[in-house]
DNA sequence: TTACGTCAACGAGATCGTTCGTTTTCGAGG
DNA sequence: CCTCGAAAACGAACGATCTCGTTGACGTAA
């Protein structure tokens, strides 16, 4: 059987929207939907995100829902953190096998930064460096399971 | 009419190919791609990568061919690079909403990289900024075709 | 009670990605 | 010339993605 891509485009579409909502029906997804600069010359039918939802829960278990009144109210049920994590190991992993740092000089390569911008890479990167350090110190009895 | 993907999975994988031996055979394809460790138990007939690489090249314009003898020898038309570029700045699109440093963040979450890894890493960030910084500074007169 | 509007439920169709089997072509060896 | 083997050409199938139209249920207002 083929690859089931774990968020296809629409989809992702769809969680953006669930997660800046927090939740919502079915008829505000497709609203906020028809919003986008993509979608406004081509709006998207009520049944279509219908589908989508329900396939997103039945399916993929992005998103549960419950029953309000006599509407759903559809709910992500992974943090948006999470889900652009795994899609970002999972292009990662598609297009350099891995290896992080070449998709760091793609990404330099895509648009080159400016000074400000640089600065504020470095002091990601140092941020990320102290936040891993700090990890790395306290584990001093808990060395037993790891992961 | 649906969204037609630049560069499916299967093809990604063709392209990588291509640019590792500069060139091959629908033979050599096949062989190559069957020593994948996804492809090992899963063999990917003769066939299958004949019409794969005719949609890369007549639909897709991904590669070309020449024929030697009475085989097609088929050549990526982009460079790795070029396309890999492509590729990354379509996923923070998509992704990201192009916001090249949120990717930058969720990069740095997938994997922790180590302090020798940081430090690369900001050797990086400066080898980029220094050649942007010399692309700044020549502009005096050549600066009419941006290209 | 009847009509109306909204919602979930179905069924279905178009296109794409991916996969092959089969047929045709064609050059080399007997 | 005939056969054999390998390559290209062709047609076809299946699941996945994305798209709706239609139908039936249900609550509300007239």
């Amino acid at each position: 059987m083929r690859k089931v891509q774990m968020v296809t485009d629409r989809e992702l579409e769809i969680l953006k929207i669930l997660w800046a909502l927090g939740k919502a029906s079915v008829r505000e997804v497709q609203d906020e939907l028809n919003k986008l600069p993509d979608t406004v010359d081509n709006p998207v039918a009520y049944s279509t995100v219908q589908t989508l939802l329900n396939i997103m829960e039945d399916k993929k278990g992005l998103v549960r829902h419950v029953v309000e009144g006599r509407t759903f109210i559809y709910i992500p049920k992974k943090s948006s953190d999470r889900t652009i994590r795994e899609l970002t190991k999972r292009f990662v992993d598609r297009v350099f096998d891995g290896a992080i740092d070449r998709m760091m000089v793609a990404l330099l390569d895509t648009k080159p930064p400016s000074a400000a911008e640089f600065d504020r890479l470095r002091a990601m990167i140092d941020e990320a460096q102290k936040q891993a350090d700090e990890r790395a110190d306290e584990p001093v009895g808990s060395k037993l399971e790891v992961d």
